[in-house]
RNA sequence: GCUGCUGUAGCUCAGUGGUAGAGCGCGUCAUUGGUAAUGACGAGGUCGAGAGUUCAAUUCUCUCUAGCAGCACCA
């Protein structure tokens, strides 16, 4: 044990110590104030305790509060093992499972004690009272290896089945370590932790609200209590983050909606958008805006049937695998008796389209294909239903009717990278032109699937080198491989936005598939005179139109890019003896192409100026009787204090050229 | 679908075992005013739906339904 080893710091300079040394004993050899600020180590690139003994020559970084990225994340878990100490301190006879680190705090996940409810938000406050004290106590975090059949017999001695059975499943031989909370409690954990309990600030966490999940993920399993808190390293940062949040529930498009008069919900048509006038605007820009897109990109719209024979589902497979998600409605005249049933429960069923690929084969399959008509791209504005578990409606981001800008691109196989490429290329067109950054996923093979694992191989292979090729397989694009996530009859890569509250929603999609051509038997003639299988590009870009407004709306916290905006501009007079002449004004915008409103009420000007901006007009014009007797106008525009004295001519080109859409401005 | 919470005027929200209130908005009247709220008066509610307890339920209990957060599922 007397062995030497040799630890290299971060400026280059070494140190011989003792095997056996720990890191912290190393930081207070360098300096007390170091000591002091560490938290944990970085041994050769992995966080590590600061308390583990260091026992082979090593690179060694001290990680202190400054390096704010591991610090959160050590703090979190830390704050997640307190929290579950704390609730068994409580509620004794509470087992615990697990809690990791979020992004912006962590979560446990907890089963209540046998005879208990499931906590609530009353508890939380008693829960974060405990967790004060046991950081006040300053508790050592200590680390200690056993052997699994050990820990087993402990778990199940303290009644912790879902830590038993989980043990069980580590693989043999594994070392496991648990981590002691003073000589009263511990978990079993993986780490690495902070020295102490008392490393926590007190006043830097909170928790937030109490959910239902499932035990391992799975909604088979029991459903346990999960408790969510947000951490940070101090007071300042958590006040912050919570003012973060008020900030981002004002753009939360559901309230936005409602009050910008876009749309609504009710319950007698749940999961489905009622368009108001000003908020389908938006609709027919984005819808203008995307045909524009497409046509220059080769494809030709269609217009298929909203509601087909179930016979065609059970064709495409939709019928086996996506019943339950569908929309049933049978085929027969029905009862027009009181008492009678309304159907006789024989009839031949039909159901409303989910999605629009079978009808779009359908068209393919007219006639006969030539190699020579590949790539063949089918697209079009298709409404779709599906009847989604109740509890995953969300506002316009999960919606039961909605519309998606869906694609079919039929091709041959040694089209297919490009075909894929050029996609990624017109989707990161399109989503730069509505200013937004994204992340682009692959989601490779799930366990529920049609097709042979050779084809399932091909596919994922071809979407995973059209990213590359187009140089979008790499952090900036935020590039990650999703096993398990594809849908059942292809590999997908998913393009993810971000909300208001830092929740990603997918939005355009492509998905190569070799599995609906089969199963419909669609073919065209290649230059050998034989037939063959096309492959079939499943894409969007939108995503769906409800979605992409949702996104677009939180994006800008309803302050949209003039060429979205529902109404453009207001022309408001301050003396009804300018009427006719804002009346002139609004006429001539008008005809340019504006959507304008004038405001006429007998109001004073402070009153409509603040009501058109609370109302995120983007431009007032604001017209007196020294404006209708120059010709002139005064604009203001939203965000901004300072008003431009213009010519009607001088506004009007002004507008015109800001309200252009990015994809037609020179 | 699961767990928890919520549902009172168009909106935001108070409140009560004896059938309700504020602010904003809306309507009428007065006011013609230079860039974020002019004043007065007035109209609006089967208190989400159904059942139960009670002399009496918007209030307590149960069921359903919708919304919210999360889980699970997905564009």
């Amino acid at each position: 044990m007397t062995d030497q080893i040799k630890i290299t710091l971060p400026d280059g300079s070494s140190r011989e110590v003792a095997s056996g040394t720990t890191p912290a004993q190393i930081a207070a050899d360098i300096g007390p104030g170091l000591a002091k600020a560490a938290l944990a180590a970085r041994i050769d690139g992995e966080i590590r305790d600061i308390m583990r003994p260091l026992e082979v020559d090593t690179e060694l970084a001290l990680i202190t509060s400054r390096d704010e990225e591991e610090a959160l994340e050590l703090a979190r878990h830390d704050y997640a093992h307190v929290l579950a100490e704390a609730v068994q301190a409580l509620w004794p006879g509470t087992q615990i499972t697990f809690g990791p680190s979020t992004d912006d705090g962590f979560y446990y996940d907890v089963m209540a004690p046998k005879g208990r409810e499931p906590f609530s938000m009353d508890d939380l406050p008693a829960i974060e009272e405990k967790m004060r004290e046991i950081i006040k106590a300053d508790k050592p975090l200590r680390r200690e290896a056993w052997s699994r059949a050990d820990l087993i017999a402990k778990w199940e001695s303290d009644g912790e089945k879902f830590k038993s059975e989980w043990a069980a499943e580590l693989p043999e031989g594994e070392e496991l370590t648990v981590y002691w909370s003073g000589d009263d409690w511990m978990d079993m954990c993986r780490g690495p932790h902070l020295a102490s309990t008392g490393k926590l600030d007190p006043k830097a966490f909170k928790l937030m609200r109490v959910a239902g999940a499932y035990w391992r993920g799975d909604q088979r399993n029991e459903q346990l209590t999960r408790i969510y808190g947000t951490g940070w390293l101090n007071k300042k940062q958590l006040n912050a983050h919570l003012h973060r949040l008020e900030e981002a529930a004002k753009r939360d498009h559901r309230k936005l909606g409602q009050e910008m008069d876009l749309f609504h919900l009710q319950y007698e048509a749940h999961g489905s958008v009622f368009w108001h006038p000003q908020g389908f605007v938006i609709w027919r820009e984005l819808e203008a805006y995307m045909r524009r897109a497409i046509d220059g990109a080769g494809y030709q719209e269609v217009k298929t049937p909203q509601i087909m024979d179930a016979k065609q589902w059970e064709q495409s497979g939709h019928w086996g695998k996506y019943r339950e998600n569908m929309f049933v409605v049978p085929d027969e005249v029905p009862s027009v008796e009181d008492d009678a049933p309304l159907v006789t429960g024989d009839a031949d069923m039909m159901a409303i389209k989910p999605m629009n690929c079978p009808a779009h084969v359908l068209i393919f399959k007219q006639g006969i294909k030539s190699y020579r008509d590949l790539p063949l791209r089918i697209y079009e504005n298709g409404c779709c239903h599906r009847n989604e578990p109740h509890g995953a409606l969300h506002g316009l981001m999960r919606v039961r009717q909605f519309t998606q800008d869906d694609a079919h691109i039929f091709c041959r196989e040694d089209q297919i990278v490009e075909e894929v490429r050029k996609f990624c290329e017109l989707a990161d067109r399109v989503y730069n032109d509505f200013g937004f950054t994204y992340s682009v996923k692959l989601a490779l093979r799930p366990d529920e699937r049609y097709g042979s694992d050779e084809d399932w191989d091909k596919a994922e292979e071809e979407l995973r080198q059209a990213v590359i090729d187009a140089g979008m397989a790499n952090e900036e694009y935020g590039w990650e491989e999703l096993p398990g996530e594809g849908a059942f009859y292809a590999p997908k890569l998913e393009w993810h936005l971000t909300d208001a509250i830092g929740r990603t929603w997918q939005v355009g999609t492509i998905q190569s598939d070799r599995v609906l051509p089969e199963r419909l038997d669609a073919s065209y003639i290649a230059e050998d005179g034989e037939r063959h299988r096309p492959i079939m590009l499943h894409r969007a870009i939108f995503g769906s139109y409800e979605r992409f407004i949702g996104i677009l709306i939180e994006h800008y916290a309803g302050k949209l890019p003039l060429w979205l905006a529902p109404t453009q501009a207001v022309v408001a007079t301050i003396v009804t003896d300018a009427n006719d002449y804002a009346e002139k004004v609004a006429e001539r915008l008008r005809a340019e192409g504006i959507r304008v409103e004038a405001d006429l009420r007998n109001e004073k000007i402070n009153y409509k100026v603040r009501e058109h901006s609370v109302g995120k007009i983007p431009n007032i014009l604001v017209v007196g009787m020294r404006e209708a007797e120059e010709g002139k106008v005064a604009l203001r525009q939203l965000g901004q204090k300072e008003q431009q004295f213009l010519t009607l001519d001088e506004a009007v080109t002004l507008l015109i050229e800001e309200a252009r859409a990015p994809d037609l401005k020179g």
